[in-house]
Order: C-alpha cells, then structure tokens, then sequence
DNA sequence: GTGAAAGCGCTAACAT
DNA sequence: ATGTTAGCGCTTTCAC
C-alpha cells in the first residue's frame, strides 16, 4: 500500500484484447451503440468486469460526450437549493450521467467562471439555478452547451427554463394574511439594481405579486416595502427599519425564510411576541421552517419537482439540441404555520 | 442567437497560427512551463485573448493535469460543510485549480460512485470530508489519485488528514457543563456500527472524549449515552428516551448541532424550559446554533481553517505524490450561548 | 455485424 | 529557446 503504485490504468485496448474484439466493438458496448451482436455485448461486458475496466471520460469528452452534467449553485448555504439538487440527482440516477456541482458562484464574476470551467471540462449540460448574471452571458453558455436555467422568469430561444410561479407564491401570502384580519402587512425584498434583468428575477416578481395582491384586496394604500437583500442581516435590518415606522405593520411578509429568521431576531429582540404581536411569514418552505420553535409559515416551491424538470429537460435537449426551447412554470403552495395569527386587539 | 451555432472551439493550433509559433510554445506559456522567453509569452498571450482561445481540459487531461480538484461532501444539508467548502475554494482560489463538489454521497455505495467518477474524470486531487468509506476503499482512491481525507482520525501513508480534535471538543462541553454545576450529563451520539472504522470516526472520539471528561470529573457514575443518529430525528428520539429516565439528565450534550435541534424540540414539546430546566449544547456551531432564537451552546471546529488545511496539503502533494503523508489536527473552541445554564434547584 | 485506421486537442520527448 | 513529432484513450467514419 505504497505510495509507488503507478499501475497502468486498464485501457479500452486492454479489453479488446482480452475479450478478442476490436476496440470499436468495446466502445459500441459502452455507448449501447448500435451494431453489436448479443453474443458480443455479452463476451465484452464479462472482460470489462473481468479486468475492472472504467472508461477515461477525458478520452471519451475528446470525441464525444463527457457524460457529465454541471449544476451551479448561488449559495450552498440557502437551505432551499439541496431540494432542487435532490430532484436533479433523482432524476439523473438510472442514467449514465455523473452530476458535479460548481461552488462559490456569489457574484455575476464568479458565475462566469464556473460556467466557462464547466464548458472547458466538455461537460454534456449544465444546470444554472438562480443565476445572477446577464441574459447575455446565459444565451453565450447556453449556445455552448445545452442549458436549462432555473428561477429566472426570462424566455430565451437558446435555453429552457423551470421555474415556480412567484407571483402565486406571494399572492398566497397576502391572502393568508388578509384572511387573518391583516391590513398592514409590509414586504421586504431583495434590492435590485440592474434593470436588463430585473423583470426576471424570482424577488422581483415577489414583490410585483405582493403589490398585486395588496390591490386586490383593496389594501393598496398599505403597501409597504422595504429594500435590504435576501440574508439573515437584510431581514433584521429591515425589521428594524419596519418597527421604526408611525404606524408599524402587523404583519410582515419576508421574501425567503432566511429574511425571516433576520426578522424574527428583530423582533425577539424588541420584545415582541410572534405572532401574538405581529406575524411573519417566510418563502421557500426551507428545513428549518418546519422545524418546531420555529415553525415559519412559508411558501412551498416544491425543488424537488424543479429539480426533476430541469434534468429532464436537459436531458431532452441534450439528445435535439435544436428543438424548440421549453417554459416549465410550477406552482406554488402555502404552509401555514404558528408564526401567523390574527393581528392583536 | 439561434440554436445552429455550431461554431468551431478555437483551439491551440489557431493561437500557434496566430501568433506565429509552435503549439509547442503555447503550450507552455498556458502551463507557466520552463523554455519560453518573455516577447514570446507575450505574443502568445495576445494572441490568446484576441482570439479568446479556452483550453480544453478533456484534452489537457489525456496528458496531463485537469486543473480540477475535487471535493466529497457527505450531506450538503449540514451547514458545518459549507464553511470546510470555503476554506478549500479560498486556498485555491489564486491557483488555475477549479473545484467541484460531488452530492449526493449518503451512504458507503454513493461515495464509491462518486470517487469513481472523480477518478475516471482525471481529476488532479480528491478531498473527502468525513467519508464514511471503509478504510480499504480510502486507500483504493489514495492510490488512484492525490487525496486527502478531512475528519478521520486514522492515519495511513497514502493519504493525509485533516482532523478537528473531537475529544478535547467532548470534554470542552463536559466541562462547561459540569463547571455550571450539572452531574447529570448526557449524551447523545451517532451509533456507529461498523467495528473496523468506528475508532477513525468523529461520532466516537466524541462520545470517548464524552466518557473520559465525565472521569475526569469524577462523574463516572453518571455516564448516560443514547445511541440514534447525527440528524434531527435522532435528537428527537434520543430526546425522548431521556426524558423516559427514572432520573432524566439537567443537561444532554448533543453530538452534533442538527442534533440538538432535535433534542430542543422534544423538550419544548414536554413543556421544559431550556436552560431553565435543562440544558442543552450542541457541536459544530453552524448558522443556526448562532440564531437568536436559538442561542445554541456548541463547539467551534474552524472549518474554514479546516478547508483551508485540506486544500494546502493536497496541492503539496499533487507537487510530490511520494512525500510522506500529513496528519494536521486542529482543535476547537467552546461558544457558550443561551442554552446552557446552572442545573434547577 | 465487425474491424482498421484516422483523428479529437492537447502535452511530452526529442530534435534543432 | 524554439519547433517537430508521437502519442494519451477514446469515438467515428468507412471499409469489408
């Protein structure tokens, strides 16, 4: 068990030889190609196991696919994106696609990379989630490789798209809170500067569906929004912001749960009981919503689903690249739970 | 922006071309390789960016390096991961180095997957944070590729390690604990089943660090172990079963922070006040343990410094595969937060 | 249905 | 210091 074990890795030749074939015979086998006889798919399978044979992806990406698929994630840390990653790999897990995960995307730079390492590595196709970059750099990435993005509202020609219907989802919100008897329920969202992509963005379209629905149900003159970022610090900076006000809401409808953790750090913080003084709700239905002293009423976007779609459409379009690009809306469904409650008096 | 774009790659044959030199000598201007004077790297880098020329790496890799590491996590649910996740991106991040993260790798079967598939991919080097592999399979990708194994305390030539120190952590909490005047201390730990790995395992230096602090203390007598599982539901049920105790415990040092959430909800479901009536630590210290509400007591592992390690010492050795192998052992800090206090009565 | 042979885009020996 | 050439291990024509 030394370290000078430079044993020659097993090669396609190596079983050819072994199983008395050619090589092209060996590689029609792997690929399931067409043009091989029972009788000689059976004598190479039994050499591949016979010698342990793996092939080198690097050789086969030189000529033809990589068998490799790249998803990339804005945050490892939002609790939301493992859903999605669970749909992907469930998906993906029968077939001979391996899925590898670009980390450390923050940032429209960073973004840029990952995709331009992931295009170098020869990968088949690539999964963006939540991408922050311009619609530009998506149409260049997915002209490269075929691309499924997912969370952002844009249609392209080039891409397909899943995403889950925002607009319902914060429309949901306000009705819970409406129903409860609510009338100033303030929303705090994720500021956004650029303006090419904003329409696209999954907090942009939240805060259009809060205001939508706030007309809706006549409580136009309440709207109330504060513009901090979807952190945990953004929801607390924001709740102060909201606590500071004359007539401070009774409600508050945080963009993602992680706003809403910030928020409910506020509001412990001055002494106000939830929901008994004020409720809080949440987006995204993450782990630790559900879990018991938290118990965050929040909205379900169902990432497994996402996941599941935007693997399928990937592999769809790996198989016709020139097929026409697919929308996949969801839709989205409200949690309530015991952060919400009829305002007080 | 139409889908036939079938736009041929620039390869180094067009820069060579471009720029008037061999492939030869773009070669090693990419690879910062000896034998190339400074106007020739010049010309070459020119030419490279006029033409906007990408290696590919599936190319490289046939003879030499993929620039790619990468990185094993065993549940990117647990947030203590991401903080070892950035340690490694940091170290690697001014290196021409790319990391990708395997998912998915809940189980010994999932990690063989995955190390395969990395190995198959010529990935330059593997880091494996908290494999639950058998030791055997460890060296199998050791000798296969540059690795290095984050969180098993075993030691082997082939490839290093990088450890937190788990028994001091252990009786980090002990003696918190016991310094606030608890006797009744216990624990709750990640039953390991397998005997030919358990020593290496973090779950059971913990709960050794556990038995030999509660001695030290002259709580020998005291000792109360549940075996469940490092998730949420294991807090929970391990919970429950000492709540069912003759004499329950005043304070449950949980073996890990997911654990204790799990144990929190319990106790707030039998109407206990923490730390009222009881007391409750956590380890790892991830996000959450740090959220108000929750204000959990856990131990600091510094895994950032820990990802960091792991990144530096698999460089070194992808530089010199038969150098002797390294074991860095870190130790970790006690936060004391709003979960912990002085024993009822 | 099967196999020989020509590359894919790089890097590594080996000239010069 | 620079260029020439022979592969790396596969897939893909294109013969048979």
């Amino acid at each position: 068990m030394e370290p000078p074990a430079p044993q020659r890795r097993v090669t396609i030749v190596d079983v050819a030889r072994h199983a008395k074939v050619s090589t092209t015979a060996v590689s029609k086998v792997l690929r399931n190609a067409y043009g091989a006889s029972p009788e000689m798919r059976a004598k190479v399978r039994r050499a591949i196991d016979e010698l342990g044979y793996r092939p080198l992806t690097a050789a086969r990406g030189l000529r033809g696919q990589t068998y490799t698929i790249g998803v990339m994630l804005p945050d490892i840390r939002n609790p939301f994106f493992p859903e999605i990653l669970d749909g992907v790999t469930g998906r993906l897990a029968d077939t001979d696609y391996q899925v590898f995960l670009g980390p450390g995307c923050n940032g429209e730079k960073e973004e840029a990379r990952v995709t331009e390492a992931m295009i170098d590595r020869g990968m088949d196709g690539i999964i963006l989630i939540a991408p922050v970059s311009s619609r530009a750099h998506l149409e260049h990435v997915a002209s490269a490789v075929p691309t499924v993005v997912v969370g952002r509202h844009g249609h392209s020609p080039v891409y397909d798209t899943v995403t889950d219907d925002d607009v319902v989802g914060a429309s949901l919100v306000v009705g819970h809170l409406a129903g409860l008897g609510h009338r100033r329920i303030a929303h705090i969202e994720h500021h956004e500067t650029d303006p090419t992509r904003i329409a696209e963005m999954p907090n942009a379209q939240r805060a259009d569906g809060y205001r939508q629905a706030m007309r809706a149900h006549g409580l136009a003159e309440e709207i109330d929004i504060v513009s901090t970022s979807y952190t945990q610090p953004g929801g607390y900076d924001g709740a102060k912001e909201l606590l500071a006000r004359p007539h401070p809401p009774t409600a508050v409808f945080a963009g993602a749960d992680i706003v809403a953790m910030g928020v409910l750090e506020a509001f412990t913080e001055a002494g106000l009981s939830v929901p008994g003084d004020i409720s809080v709700a949440g987006y995204d239905n993450t782990t630790f919503a559900a879990f018991g002293p938290i118990s965050l009423t929040s909205v379900d976007q169902a990432g497994a689903e996402i996941g599941d779609n935007a693997a399928r459409l990937l592999v769809e379009r790996i198989a016709d690249r020139h097929r026409a690009s697919v929308q996949v809306k969801l839709s989205p469904t409200l949690v309530a739970r015991r952060t919400t409650a009829a305002p007080p008096e």
